[in-house]
DNA sequence: GTACTCAACGAAATCGATTAAGGCATTCTC
DNA sequence: GAGAATGCCTTAATCGATTTCGTTGAGTAC
């Protein structure tokens, strides 16, 4: 492996100046620093992570925590896409990314104790429950972070616009005639409350009564849980014209669950979901739906956060909204 | 931070005994060994990775590579199961993650360089060109390897039994009376020439007659594709009675385009798909395909390369296949 | 000629941990 | 009881890079 010493015997100077060089000070002179940079590349000089991490404090490297209960794990589209577009964002901006997790090995650590083992300059935590003690250690921590759909006080958060997006949703099928809406909502989050008030409010606004029974939890992401919820809201005396579904997944477990009822998909009744994956739109019929852009939610964390790592001085919490939009899809007739 | 030194000085021993006897060397006696481990848990030790890396040129890190390219990315549901497996087996051996790629930063780097620059202990390899130099260059260097789906000279690799998986396809909608099968294949990587071989292998010992124009190509995990493949047959004059699709997503393609010519599935026309990701099985109707064992491949793919890393003298490259199962589904209509 | 500035580079400490080699008691061996 | 063996711990070098002070010599001002 070359290193700096390799290169500055070759060049005839000090590890110093080789560092500084390839670093770009100010106090080298032109010609030196030009040999010493192609001195480096044509003995395939590469820095040491390890050795620059460990002296700098700084590992340009930035953590990522998927909470590992079945969901909100990475291989939901949703988060992946999440997950890439964050990875995108960093490389580009010169850093690596790595995940964390609780129990690495046989050590037992914490999400806080992992990232700083692992030197990390910053986490972004995309999904997870924050109701977990090692969450807030880790966000009232030292390590700068940006959360997901949930802020903690001066922290940084990206907020996808759910109050926004639920509004938009219930306009939509109102506009299309529904006034017998069922909500069926994923577990009892705060991103859940958030959509679930949203709805209420844009219902109550618009002069649309909710009954009780309209409303329906079931688990996010699980269609065989909101296939459950579905026959119970098919089952009521009152049926209603249209279902919302906690998010695109659930979306399949009603639709074979209406199925089931010979009931068709907008004919009989009108569905909408939330989220918008790709997958969404490829479905026949088309979903309607409420899209997250996902890429942008991943690029503006990711920009956050370093903003904050390599500003610490002027840095100042922020919660940045990033707005989805609607997809009308095939899902919603039209009932006026 | 505390360190090593902190702990030496609060146990007024030396700094190298503090390490040994974190570190389970047997020249320590039990009773210091037990004092230090008490004081570096009270006083919330934790090690620094870097400094480790460092000394020690091991990172317990190992990189994980997914094509840029979209469509064999972390957002597809197979890649992201194996990236989730992957991740769980290596964190409970120890080790963490991190992702490899082109260009990190400004500074331009291959592949072989960024694992290196960041100390990876092992890379593996998910979905890639394999024909790229650079992917060449990472696995024929001192780096450990694993890949999926490809085999290096010298290498180890965790093989998802294409021959077998479509083989078992092939048998199954032969017995369920189909003998104008037609085949919507990828892009031809070695991962579809080996599918294409046992199709027509297995189609030919079965007696079965494959005419040129039953065999089209199409785009991995692109539906819009694999529905203009699909069209493309429908306007034969003899059309297939079943049609072999490259994996589940472009099979919603194909299902779409069905639907415009009025066929139904499995009615008229009968279709399997090929990865059985968990998706497949909560459309309706469910879909008939080859389920890839993600979770297994993920395992695997872990425990061959640390398996390489820990022991490297005594570690032969081995071929590892991990055989999937056949997920009957609803779109195989018996016609026999 | 003196005093000072400035550009360009080097010496050496440092980050936190690991580990080979060595030291010093104490115990064992015959 | 002398020498060997053992148990337990320390010293000090080392991994590769960064960074704070110097230092040196050339240039400038008066």
């Amino acid at each position: 492996m070359i290193t700096i010493t390799d290169i500055s015997r070759e060049c005839g100077v000090s590890r110093a100046t080789v560092s500084k060089a390839l670093n770009g000070a100010p106090d080298i002179s032109a010609e030196t620093a030009k040999r010493i940079r192609e001195t480096a590349k044509r003995m395939g000089y590469l820095p040491n992570a390890a050795a620059r991490a460990l002296k700098m404090g700084r590992s340009y490297n930035i953590g990522v925590l998927f909470s590992d209960a079945t969901g909100g794990g990475i291989s939901h589209e949703y988060f992946s896409l999440i997950l890439e577009s964050v990875k995108a964002e960093a490389e580009r901006l010169g850093y690596d990314i790595t995940f964390i997790s609780k129990d690495i090995g046989a050590m037992d650590m914490d999400y806080y104790e992992h990232a700083k083992y692992r030197n990390c300059d910053g986490v972004f935590i995309a999904s997870a429950d924050f109701t977990d003690p090692a969450i807030s250690r880790l966000c009232t921590s030292e390590i700068p972070t940006v959360t997901l759909d949930y802020s903690f006080d001066s922290r940084s958060s990206i907020i996808s616009d759910n109050v926004n997006g639920m509004e938009t949703l219930v306009r939509f099928v109102y506009e299309n005639g529904h006034r017998k809406i069922a909500f069926i909502h994923g577990e009892m989050t705060s991103v859940t409350q958030k959509r679930l008030a949203s709805f209420r409010k844009t219902c109550a606004a618009l002069g649309i009564a909710v009954p009780p029974e309209y409303v329906r939890e079931a688990v996010y992401h699980d269609p065989r849980s909101s296939g459950l919820a579905t026959r119970a809201i098919l089952e009521l005396n009152e049926r209603p014209t249209c279902i919302f579904y906690p998010d695109d997944l659930s979306f399949l477990g009603g639709m074979s669950e209406l199925e089931k009822h010979g009931l068709s998909i907008p004919g009989d009744v009108s569905v909408v979901g939330y989220d918008g994956i790709p997958l969404s739109q490829v479905l026949r019929p088309r979903l309607s739906t409420y899209r997250q852009a996902a890429e942008r939610i991943g690029e503006e964390a990711a920009k956050a956060l370093i903003d904050e790592i390599e500003h610490p001085d002027t840095w100042i919490p922020q919660q940045i909204t990033v707005e989805g939009e609607l997809l009308k899809g095939d899902t919603v007739r039209n009932i006026g």
